[in-house]
RNA sequence: CGGGGCGUAGCGCAGUUUGGUAGCGCACUUGGUUCGGGACUAAGGAGUCGCUGGUUCAAAUCCAGUCGCCCCGACCA
């Protein structure tokens, strides 16, 4: 392809509303331009490298047995209300009527469509296992769209969905999906990890995410890793070794005492010169609009997800400090479990082991002395609650530590079970004649957030470096001043053998100054660049260069295509 | 949703404090010179200053409302 038939409106300055080094990179470059809020529109290398990404994608797919499919992106409302989700899902669907007045909504993912599909069609085990996919756009309201493709509200997925008739069918399944999102990642140029995550609502017993490891800001996730055995886990997920706290302490007698200006964790150690391990937290939440309480040891963090779970509530928030206040009648910063009524107390194990711990007096400037549970309070649960930090031991291998690392999620899979099934009614019948829900898994990976987040990883101060494989081209080619007939003969014959290969070519033919056709390259970052100039070209010679790398070849013009393939074959 | 910030030419910004009828750089158009790391020169086009209303002889500027966009937070107890 030539520039000059191309469409690639490159910036030389930084937009300002761009944040990330990849989204920036993405605006510059001219693969993208934003239309609102989390809506984008994908420009001509955007889309190639979409094509790009969407193949490798669907190769693999195939490749593991799964069929593609298209399914519409509406979806009658009553689909969802049958699953349940409609109510679940909350504002991040987006909805409609249509002009029968018939309730609609705009697909964040596909469980309720392919499930309402199977139904209707799978009858026998005899038709089992099977396993259906697309790539296609997907609606989000995101509470905050943020940082390019990475958080849209408006995104490609490839969504996949298997179904199986017996458990071990699906493990099965489910392997062939997770080698295959291995195969997919590698081919993109990425080294991802596989962690264990919270399904959150999607449901399901079980998920891995598929992280991409990244030190920038784009890193939204944190993972933990032990150091010594292979657990990875998200830090909604994370566990840890719970240390042996439990103590010989003789309990002591319940003390009110003054805590003049004393309310957060930091200000009641100093006051009281005792250690936040000697605290407990008292968080009050409300979920599903109903007050609950969490404590949390006061050196620790609360995990949210983690109570959500505990407590199956659908929403959980923070209490507003007028509800603190109605409820422990004192102001945030007071609450504690002493006397507390009519509310499900969550305990994390930690506090359950402490003794003689120090907690709020649900009164004004007051906290109590030597609290002990079950003497003191009852917890309605004792159950893990708070997130794991670095340095924590491994609930695995037990003599491991946790270290965290920031990633980006391009991928999960999810081991549905039977939630969709039951509730839409997709039953197969066995050998025996008897009916069983299908077992069910679903796995997404990030089409457009996929290429964005190799930008986070795969860049210079000059501009992108892609991956071979999902490159928009592979070869920059550039001859350096067109009203050179040597110049331009040479590339002329340089792109057309390139192409014969089936090399995609990217022909900056356009009557610019060497400079600017360089800082180009460099910011739109195809692998390959080859430029054309008398210097080389008196040795009928051209300069063959990696984007990944700084020192250019001199190559013979008659052995271009070989040295390409030989560059090509050399870099990620 | 809470907090902070920003809307002036395609992009990046100045001008707003102190009201007087819009400017700079890049990009764009045309001519000439230049041509191996974002050239020089001459001429030129392009903005109802987000929108609505108000104050005023006069509003980008002051006031009110509204819409949009970005960032932080939603784990303070």
């Amino acid at each position: 392809m030539r520039w000059s038939q191309m469409y690639i409106p490159t910036l030389r300055e930084d937009q300002s509303d761009a944040e990330l080094v990849s989204h920036q990179l993405l605006l510059r470059g001219g693969y993208i331009r934003k239309l609102a809020s989390g809506i984008y529109i994908y420009l001509p290398l955007m889309q190639r490298v979409i094509h790009k990404f969407s193949n490798i994608v669907r190769e693999e797919m195939n490749y593991a047995g799964a069929l593609e499919i298209g399914m519409s992106v509406l979806c009658p409302a009553e689909l969802w209300q049958e699953s349940g989700r409609y109510n679940t899902v909350g504002n991040e669907q987006m909805r409609m009527k249509d002009r029968h007045q018939h309730e609609m909504v705009l697909c964040g993912t596909h469980e309720e469509t392919v499930t309402t599909l199977i139904r209707g069609e799978i009858k026998s085990y005899r038709q089992l296992p099977l396993n259906l996919y697309q790539i296609q756009v997907k609606f989000r309201d995101e509470i905050r769209p943020r940082f390019g493709l990475m958080r849209g509200r408006e995104f490609l997925m490839k969504d996949a969905y298997s179904f199986d008739a017996t458990e071990k069918s699906f493990m099965e399944s489910y392997q062939k999906m997770v080698d295959a999102y291995f195969r997919i990642f590698k081919r993109a140029g990425l080294d991802v990890v596989k962690v264990e995550s919270d399904s959150g609502a999607m449901g399901g017993k079980a998920a891995h995410e598929f992280m991409l490891l990244v030190d920038t800001n784009g890193g939204e996730e944190i993972i933990f890793f032990c150091d010594k055995c292979d657990y990875t886990a998200n830090v909604e997920k994370a566990e840890f070794k719970i240390e042996d706290s439990s103590s010989d302490e003789e309990l002591k007698v319940t003390e009110k005492v003054d805590t003049p200006g004393a309310a957060t964790i930091e200000e009641v150690t100093a006051f009281l010169k005792v250690e936040a391990k000697q605290l407990a937290k008292t968080l009050l939440y409300m979920a599903d609009n109903k007050p609950v309480v969490a404590m949390v040891r006061g050196d620790r963090e609360l995990n949210l997800i983690k109570l959500q779970n505990a407590t199956e509530a659908i929403e959980i928030e923070m209490a507003t400090p007028e509800q603190v206040q109605n409820f422990t009648s004192s102001p945030v910063g007071f609450a504690g479990p002493v006397g507390l009524k009519d509310v499900g107390i969550y305990v994390d194990p930690l506090v359950a082991d402490m003794k003689n711990m120090i907690v709020g007096a649900n009164e004004f400037e007051k906290h109590i002395l030597n609290v002990n549970i079950d003497r003191d309070f009852k917890a309605t649960k004792v159950v893990d609650l708070t997130s794991a930090q670095n340095e924590d031991q491994c609930p695995r291998c037990n003599y491991g530590k946790l270290n965290s690392k920031k990633g980006i999620e391009v991928g999960n899979t999810f081991m549905l079970g039977t939630k969709y099934s039951e509730a839409l009614d997709a039953k197969y019948l066995d050998a025996e004649g008897k009916e069983h829900p299908i077992i069910m898994g679903s796995y997404g990976i990030g089409i457009t957030r996929t290429p964005q987040s190799a930008l986070e990883r795969y860049h210079d101060d000059k501009g992108i470096i892609w991956p071979k494989n999902i490159a928009p081209f592979l070869v920059h080619l550039i001859p350096l001043n067109v009203k050179k007939d040597s110049h331009i003969e040479t590339a002329d014959r340089i792109y057309k053998e390139l192409n014969e290969v089936g090399i995609d070519v990217l022909y900056d033919d356009r009557n610019d100054r060497a400079g600017v056709k360089f800082n180009d390259a460099d910011l739109i970052g195809l692998p390959v660049r080859i430029t054309i100039g008398d210097k080389s070209l008196k040795e009928g010679k051209v300069e063959l260069k990696a984007r990944s790398e700084s020192d250019f070849i001199l190559v013979d013009i008659d052995n271009i295509v070989i040295a390409v393939k030989q560059l090509l074959g050399r870099v990620n």
